[in-house]
DNA sequence: AGAATACCTACTAAAATAGTAGGATTAATA
DNA sequence: TATTAATCCTACTATTTTAGTAGGTATTCT
């Protein structure tokens, strides 16, 4: 079982602003902060761009800021945007191919729950 | 996120022989059963069997059971022997590549011990 | 005009996953 | 002893996912 390192940049991206936040910041400082690839992290931050996580500022000063406050942004949006939806299995997410007499899917569906409710219980203010 | 689905098979193999613990059951009934194939449960077996979660008998009258009482059984060692062991992210397992500031690693580390918590916390008699 | 920034599309190399194939070994039974 | 049904073992392969690169466009400040 693994989060993709995408999930992981993100969310340390996501940190690093919100250590500056209200203020702006651009991409190679962040990038020379944290050791990521600018290319990598331009992708990144459309991906959190479109799904209204940060605001964005072209030209010269250009730059980001998080769209809201870090008390109201939390672990689980960033990580389900960057990785995609939590389910960590079939089942869990309501549909599964696997005809079983599934006893087991239950499992995967408690666990889920428990998983959102850590990730959605941590604020990013938390993380500063 | 996911859990791959070799440890999906796993656990509904696990759950299956639950069911008939403690007779012994070959691998042809549990493969038509759960509509799996037989030469993969082969495979998901040997890796069980390796871990002393089943014992085997050979030829004839061959088949598996359960190595303990499903009482003593837990979905997470079935689930980590399947898929190996849980680490949402690097930080998680102790050491870690990226060298960050690493805020964002106490989620990493909250989350794995939860889902330890979760998946420790079912019996596979619960799942029969 | 120039420079610095965000924005966009497409591609690729590497790793993980899921599963198949073919046979060797063991043990009960006829 | 021959047959048969089961576990056991090694190796391969096709597919998908992941991680990341490359090259270029659009915007805005100075
Ligand atoms: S419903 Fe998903 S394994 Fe049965
Ligand atoms: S220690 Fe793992 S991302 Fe920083």
């Amino acid at each position: 079982m693994k989060f993709s390192t995408r999930a992981g940049y993100g969310l340390r991206a996501m940190v690093n602003l919100a250590k500056n936040h209200p203020r702006r910041k651009n991409l190679q400082e962040i990038s020379k902060e944290e050791g990521m690839s600018l290319k990598y992290l331009e992708q990144l931050f459309r991906i959190l761009k479109k799904n209204n996580l940060v605001v964005s500022r072209k030209g010269r000063v250009g730059g980001y800021v998080l769209a809201k406050n870090p008390k109201f942004i939390r672990a689980g949006e960033i990580i389900e945007i960057m990785d995609g939806p939590i389910a960590p299995m079939e089942c869990a997410g309501g549909r599964c191919d696997m005809k079983c007499s599934c006893a087991s899917s239950v499992v995967w569906i408690k666990l889920r729950q428990q998983i959102k409710k850590t990730l959605y219980g941590i604020k990013l203010s938390e993380l500063i």
